[in-house]
DNA sequence: CGGTTCCTTTGCGATCGCGTGACGATCGCG
DNA sequence: CGCGATCGTCACGCGATCGCAAAGGAACCG
């Protein structure tokens, strides 16, 4: 899954369904946090929001609906209600109130997760934070240096800076982990496709032409940085 | 709702379901296109990609799930699936297919909408699905490039532009996402109906084809730009 | 301080990617 | 049937880009 696992906060007043979900979830690779009121998953959610909710409508003194209301105000991530009603008017109730999906007990297990997939790569490719269309390499302010890696440009400033298609897929793949040193073997293997077998010193003399066109002093590089032995590294500021 | 109403592909081949559904969508304000096969509804697709779309499992030669596959490639617009059948594995077999939701016959036509209306919240907040009826191409006070998606137009200034199918759709794909870089591979199978397995240079005489007509000096062309070795970007000025 | 290893820089020929123009096949339409 | 419009393919040519090799430097080590 991701590197960092999704929080998942679980609401649900009744014991072994919220347990048997929690495993499930788990296997899944979610952090579950529980709340078993609604008052309870409020206060969660305003202290440390997780990245998904799933709802019991069924609850004590505040309702599912209004659980939903009152996170939706502030938050918008996605939540699927399970309940025990299946009457339409629920349904529609709760998806009005912000609610992503509505499942109807007895559930399976498996439906949810594959529910919960569905909704998180809808949330996720949306708004959300996958991958930046934009990577600041150099915060000078007058003149810094971008990076996008979907238009397949690099601006110094106003002006694009043209680099040829090794020199971009290498500064991209240097990007993707900055500060992580990458031997010239590992940078081979995935700059070129296909793999290549030749000199290393390929590598270096990429390098080189990158820096004349990215780094403020070519003389001394700051940017791509070279890690003696190892390979190189890249060094935003 | 939005100024110009959101179009939904309706793919199902039970008639009276169809129609009954048509109804309650266009009450909801939707604009209806209607598909009775599989086959008909990715030929639909490709051909004028809907807003959103819901999907019968229960069709005749190509099922359901391989609609959804195909049409998954190539778009993200969101998918309800409709089904007599309620087993676990259908469902979660849909969402991995890449349907948003899965209702089970039979539904109340209420919760459908709702359901919609959910999914189009989510899905329209994100990367977003805004149509507009125009795009400024290149913003010449003398004689703006105006590109017209529903219209199928193309202006220069007063003049009509006249663009052949194949560039129309080809400016329309570029237009949908201007700035990033389209592969020839991936116009290939969004400007190509059914895809295409030939020599990916076709695209190159197109846009050739198309930038004598569009651009303002087809010599040293501005607005369809080549990226060596990626593809091409749009660059709206 | 000298040797050694590793990195930088440079120049050049081979190759690749793209633009261009031309050609034949096919389709739709009068 | 004949015609024009459109499409897919091809060969050619040019410039951009790449891979390589070899000659400097720079850093490390005893």
């Amino acid at each position: 899954m991701a590197a960092v696992p999704p929080r998942l906060l679980l609401v649900e007043d009744d014991d072994s369904i919220r347990t048997s979900l929690r495993w499930a979830l788990e296997d899944e690779g979610y952090q579950v946090d529980e709340a078993v009121s609604g008052e309870d998953a409020v206060r969660q959610v305003a202290g440390s929001p997780p990245d998904l909710m799933i709802v019991d409508l069924m609850l004590g003194a505040m309702s599912g609906f209004e659980v939903i209301r009152q996170v939706r105000r502030t938050r918008d991530l996605p939540i699927i209600v399970v309940s025990a009603r299946a009457d339409t008017h629920d349904v529609v109730a709760a998806l009005e109130a912000g609610a992503d999906d509505y499942v109807t007990k007895p559930f399976e297990v498996k439906e949810v997760t594959a529910r919960l997939r569905a909704l998180r790569r809808r949330a996720g490719s949306g708004a959300g934070a996958e991958r930046p269309a934009e990577v600041v390499l150099d915060a000078d302010p007058a003149a810094p240096l971008v990076l996008r890696p979907d238009r397949g440009t690099v601006h110094r400033g106003e002006e694009q800076v043209h680099l040829t298609l090794t020199e971009f897929r290498m500064l991209c793949e240097l990007a993707a982990a900055p500060g992580r040193v990458f031997s010239r073997q590992a940078l081979l293997e995935r700059v070129w496709e296909h793999g290549f077998f030749g000199d290393e010193r390929l590598v270096d003399v990429h390098v080189r032409r990158l820096r004349t066109k990215v780094e403020r002093d070519p003389g001394a590089p700051q940017l791509v940085v070279t890690v003696r032995g190892l390979g190189y590294r890249l060094d935003p500021r």
